[in-house]
DNA sequence: AAATTCTCCTGAAGGC
DNA sequence: TGCCTTCAGGAGAATT
């Protein structure tokens, strides 16, 4: 499920294969994602060159001389370097054809985006409104704590707002929520600063490791090289209903939190 | 203003 | 075997 820690992974691995060099074609399969891929892209992006790459929160910024190429890889998404033009299959939407190499964008549930912004970034409707980077230095204990007051909601999806903080999805809140001991449907106002400090400590530590994994792989996420993310093995609550605490043996529980399936410990989380 | 619900989509899994 | 239902989920939009 691409959250931070996969859209990072991608970063990453496609970023010295396609910076500075010339797009030569760009093909678009289908169209209709999240919003309709503009058309315009296949004669404005040629000749094109990406001379910087850089993400905020999920999505992927890809700079050119004409404007910025947005992508969010949904929940199904994945970008791949293809080297030798293997053909393209049921799922390729996109793509950006490089003299050696093709960049393809995959999604099979087609809640991604593909996107262009030719004005100032900081103006987009998309990135306007987003919080703070999980990993930067304005997140802290007390940022989060202040946020949080007056706020009656649970703090699980106040977590996933990205109004509050970017890139902390479902998987990664369950895990946090549950390293920090605190209960997912506890009223965000109601936790201390010392627990949101705690919080806080645990979001980075779990995403700085699972950037380190290459990113969380359920079903479709796959890197750059076409390689799943082995965070997985590290979840200790996500997925894990039913099956018992790795700290104090209670059986795991699920709960419905803002729509989203919440595993969580009774024993230990409260 | 804040919180909840709806929506897009496909594939997997479960029921009968 | 096969059809139908349910579920999963990021996050903007719509609604309460």
């Amino acid at each position: 499920m691409p959250e931070l820690p996969e859209v990072e992974t991608t970063l990453r691995g496609i970023k010295p294969h396609i910076l500075n060099q010339p797009i030569k074609n760009v093909r678009i399969r289908q169209a209709n994602l999240r919003w309709p891929i503009p058309l315009h892209l296949v004669k404005t992006l040629k000749n094109q060159t990406i001379y910087q790459i850089t993400r905020r929160a999920k999505y992927l910024l890809l700079k050119t001389s004409a404007g910025t190429l947005l992508m969010h890889l949904g929940m199904s998404g994945s970008l791949r370097i293809v080297i030798d033009a293997a053909p393209a299959s049921k799922h390729d939407h996109f793509e950006i054809e490089f003299a050696q190499k093709v960049l393809r964008f995959t999604d099979p549930r087609r809640f991604g985006a593909v996107l262009w912004i030719s004005d100032p970034l900081l103006d987009h409707p998309l990135l306007k409104k987003l919080g703070p980077e999980p990993l930067s230095k304005k997140f802290s204990g007390a940022y989060l704590w202040e946020q949080a007051q007056r706020k009656k909601m649970a703090v699980k999806p106040f977590l996933m707002d990205n109004q509050i903080v970017v890139g902390v999805g479902n998987i990664y809140a369950t895990e946090s929520l549950f390293a920090a001991g605190i209960h997912p449907q506890l009223a965000a106002q109601k936790i201390s600063a010392a627990r949101y400090e705690t919080l806080v400590l645990c979001i980075k530590d779990i995403l700085r490791k699972a950037i380190k994994k290459g990113g969380t792989t359920l079903k479709d996420f796959v890197g750059s090289d076409g390689k799943p993310g082995y965070f997985r093995l590290e979840l200790k609550a996500y997925g894990r209903s039913g099956l018992s605490c790795l700290r104090c043996k209670a059986t795991l529980k699920t709960i419905r939190l803002g729509q989203r399936s919440t595993v969580y410990c009774s024993g230990c989380q409260s």
